[in-house]
DNA sequence: ATGCCCGGAACGTCCGGA
């Protein structure tokens, strides 16, 4: 099974890099952040035709995320619970053929003296919590999506640009770690261990693309009865190098094994 | 110091993104 992960920064503009990508690489389930839509207004029909079952949790303008599979989407939760209150849709959770999955578009945080950068800790608490709740059922299970964190300085072009960004606040690595060290694997980084230089995003601005100035924030984190099938996992430069109208983010796969050698 | 580049909403610019 063939798992990804892809902020695609709206999913109405993104449509040709999409259906493009899901015919090169054929994932059997994609995990999609940023959709920028409500539900009815998501391309169900258009992605269906390629053999993808849809469940989208959208939202008018911000966020909204979505998973692909094409094969049945069972049990789907809306919402990182821990918050009623809590409007903005970033969290959607399911399970495919036996493999718990959900997709997380996790706050970004910045500016870090405005409201956004608590609202971020407090979000990344709730999903200490739920993915603690989560592992307890020991089961296959992959957390994958735009996390908003690059966990080390390996996952940056320059530390010195970034210091003191939501994204590499030490306040904001710790509890990344914390989630990590509950028993998840980042899959990417268990694959590439002192691979520096993968990115997942690079800024539109500036010509980051140009000078491959990036940082990897996206992430699959992998519960250890996924890890046990963990094969080939990688990042997919080829749709953020797009002469028209690339996401600024491109998608990171992994391969899950049917079952262990 | 500020904008750069994009998408959405809307139709003039502004907000949000990372």
């Amino acid at each position: 099974m063939k798992i990804a992960t892809w902020n695609v920064n709206s999913i109405k503009a993104r449509l040709p890099r999409v259906m493009e990508w899901l015919a090169e690489a054929a994932p059997d389930v994609v995990l999609l952040q940023e959709i920028k839509t409500v539900a009815e207004g998501f391309p169900e029909t258009e992605i269906g035709d390629l053999g993808y079952n849809t469940a989208v949790l959208g939202q008018k303008s911000y966020n909204g995320v979505a998973i692909l599979a094409k094969r049945p989407i069972e049990d789907v939760v809306e919402g990182l619970p821990g918050d009623d209150e809590d409007e903005q849709a970033r969290y959607l959770e399911a399970v495919i053929d036996g493999v718990r999955v959900a997709t997380i578009y996790l706050p970004n945080g910045n500016p870090t003296d405005s409201p956004k950068f608590p609202y971020k800790l407090r979000w990344m608490d709730r999903l200490y919590d739920h993915a603690k709740t989560l592992l307890a059922y020991e089961e296959p299970l992959v957390l994958g999506g735009d996390y908003n964190i690059a966990p080390t300085d390996m996952d940056l072009f320059d530390p010195k640009v970034w210091e003191g960004d939501a994204l590499c606040r030490p306040d904001s690595r710790s509890k990344f770690r914390a989630i990590v060290h509950l028993g998840l694997t980042d899959a990417y980084r268990a694959r590439h261990p002192n691979k520096a230089g993968a990115y997942s995003f690079w800024d539109y601005q500036k010509g980051r693309w140009q000078r491959d100035e990036g940082v990897r924030i996206d992430h699959l984190l992998l519960s250890s009865q996924a890890a046990d099938r963990l094969g080939d996992c990688d990042i997919d430069r080829t749709p953020r190098g797009h002469s028209e109208k690339p996401s600024d983010h491109t998608p990171v796969w992994c391969e899950l094994r049917e079952s262990l050698e």
